[in-house]
RNA sequence: AGCGGGGUAGAGCAGCCUGGAGUGCUCGUCGGGCCCAUAACCCGGAGGUCGUGUGGUUCAAAUCCCACCCCCGCUACCA
């Protein structure tokens, strides 16, 4: 009990998962990616008392969503505002449980980027340098690297990339391809040489390895990547770019620039926390909060180095606590991809008539927290089928039925001298793996943690098993009564420590128990400790999932293959 | 080519960081139990020289180090 009150009044906890791009719809990979790692962690957080905000937003800035907007040949607002739906529809439908999805168009998040650059600039971090960079007159806009081809100066290949030519694997400079033309246009290019600002993030550089070194929560694919990033020498980084959309750098020969998208998104964490509520400062500079970034493996520099370098130049903000980078999610054993029909795409899930909570399930024991996994049909079902109906949903049935049928729906608190050793047995296995289990999750060890409760829920089953009431109850009610009280104590917890992972079902076990509150609520997990008092009655109980069969596999395979056309959305 | 990840029972994985008898999970398979529960649940068996080196370190290696082989991803709008 002490320990409770001591981690409430220890911390709060502000949880980001990374901005997504919004020029394109996501899918699976998405999700279990970072927004649904990163909701587990908060709803774990907020049942464990602590005082949480999860935070997100999309990223509508820079070259990406005003590229993809050029070639639908809609105006990059209107874009904007049909993906932000698109997104949100999404996240809503995975009960992801954002505090505030903002969005990096909005005002809010312009001034606080321009406050927080104002601030680093004043603070001597910001530098002017030049920059080549090419023009493309057709698109009448400045175009990154990356949508730019051209000849190959060694080999004279005309679809060489501006880093490297992938037909001799020559490393290039961008500005020596020859014939420079626009990928999205194919219109010709020219080299612009123009002013822009820069992050010293060399000066930075001690400051961020002595954090890099000293954060013993992160992952070693996670330091060993920033450290990477530390011994290659970290140079100045431009964060200007030249073009119309995103925020406009406040300084007077810079007006007609931009923040670099990932100079502003980041902010967008802070932005997004300013617009609901007037305590964000508490969030980000007390120093008893603490901040976490779920995110891709492709934004772990960015929010181990670019994004610290930030916060350590501005001085007030509190560094992330941990860093938690995922890696990416395959598809039988393929890539993600859209245009070929590979994958599972999210806007088609409600078509399937499975609840949230099916793919919360199976979701979370691929997430890809230490190498890429895969996700394959074959083993969604098996796991649905097995672990969450088999294991889990077969424990709350049997349990609730038996009291329902054949105890009148009523438990009766045993007293001590009747428990049996079987039942102190699984007492204090609730108790030892409740604590394990507050571990990992601490450690946002969210797949072991996962495992540890299924492994709880078995031993359940096993428990019913080994004290066979249904003999029991023929000459020695009062017994099977104490089984089942005991049992449904396992219920109870097992209900809030699914929560985080599969809200709707604890929220639905819950109401079968017949409990007050819920298991989401703030502050529930101390719920568990508490017996149901001297008499219970539970409600009727009801089955919480259908198995899934193979033909509908079959089905939804199809269903979900086809990712949305943007060309369809603007019809 | 560079960077990253991986090779553990018929399949898919965990274990490796922090060395301690091949331990575990899901499925399949064989046998048994049970009949409260969604043909669910429980117990037991078979099945592995932990990619290769008759390499190194160690009393002890799946785990640490070295070399090699093989797979996959990224480097190209898409976490």
């Amino acid at each position: 009990m002490a320990k409770n009150t001591k981690s409430k009044q220890k911390n709060r906890r502000l949880i980001t998962a990374a901005l997504p791009y919004i020029n394109n719809v996501p899918h699976l990979g998405h999700i279990v990616g970072s927004h649904l790692p990163g909701d587990i962690f908060a709803r774990y957080s907020r049942a464990r008392g602590y005082e949480t905000l999860y935070i997100g937003g999309t990223d509508e800035n820079g070259s990406t969503s005003e590229i993809a907007a050029f070639k639908l040949n809609v105006p990059v607002e209107k874009f904007s505002d049909k993906l932000y739906k698109e997104h949100k529809k999404i996240y809503d439908w995975f009960e992801i449980s954002y505090d505030n999805f903002s969005r990096t168009s909005k005002s809010i998040h312009h001034e606080t980027v321009k406050e927080f650059f104002e601030v680093i600039n004043k603070k001597g971090f910001i530098e002017k340098n030049k920059m080549k960079v090419f023009y493309s007159p057709t698109e009448n806009m400045f175009l990154p690297d990356r949508y730019v081809v051209g000849e190959c100066p060694k080999c004279g290949y005309p679809d060489a990339s501006g880093d490297q030519c992938e037909k001799c694997t020559s490393v290039l400079d961008p500005s020596q391809l020859k014939n420079p033309k626009s990928t999205i246009s194919g219109g010709k290019l020219e080299i612009r040489e123009t002013e822009h600002l820069f992050l010293k993030l060399d000066s930075l550089s001690p400051k961020l390895k002595k954090w890099i070194q000293s954060n013993k929560y992160f992952r070693e694919q996670v330091r060993s990547l920033a450290m990477g990033w530390i011994n290659e020498g970290l140079k100045p980084r431009c964060i200007t770019r030249d073009l119309k959309h995103g925020v406009k750098v406040p300084l007077k020969e810079f007006e007609k620039k931009v923040f670099y998208v990932w100079f502003d998104a980041p902010i967008g964490y802070v932005s997004s926390t300013k617009e609901i509520t007037k305590e964000w400062e508490k969030f980000w500079k007390d120093e008893k909060s603490e901040v976490y970034n779920f995110l891709g493996k492709d934004n772990i520099p960015f929010h181990t180095i670019f994004w610290p370098g930030m916060v350590i130049a501005h001085g007030e903000f509190n560094l992330p606590k941990n860093v938690i980078g995922l890696q990416y999610l395959n598809y039988e054993g393929q890539k993600f991809s859209k245009s070929k029909g590979i994958g599972v795409f999210c806007e088609r899930l409600p078509e399937l008539k499975l609840e949230a909570d099916i793919w919360r399930h199976y979701l979370t024991q691929v997430i890809p927290e230490t190498s890429d996994s895969e996700f394959r049909w074959k083993d969604f079902q098996e796991r649905v089928n097995s672990d969450l109906i088999g294991n889990y949903a077969n424990f709350v049935n049997r349990v609730l039925n038996f009291i329902y049928t054949k105890l009148n729906g009523k438990i009766t608190k045993p007293s001590a001298k009747d428990l049996q050793d079987i039942d102190k047995k699984l007492l204090k296995k609730i108790e030892e793996k409740r604590k394990s289990i507050e571990d990992l999750m601490e450690k946002a060890e969210l797949r072991k943690a996962y495992s540890e409760i299924l492994e709880l829920s078995s031993e359940g089953n096993k428990y019913i098993n080994d004290s066979e009431p249904w003999n029991v109850i023929k000459e020695d009610p009062k017994r099977a009564n104490n089984i089942f009280y005991t049992s449904s104590f396992l219920l109870k917890n097992l209900a809030i420590l699914f929560a985080p992972y599969l809200p709707k079902t604890s929220e639905k076990v819950w109401k079968q128990l017949n409990l007050e509150g819920s298991p989401c609520n703030p502050g529930a997990w101390e719920e568990a400790e508490k017996d149901f008092g001297k008499e219970h009655t539970i409600n009727k109980p009801e089955l919480l999932f259908k198995k899934i069969e193979d033909k509908e596999i079959e089905e939804y395979k199809k269903i979900t293959s086809r990712g949305t056309d943007l060309n369809d959305l603007f019809k």
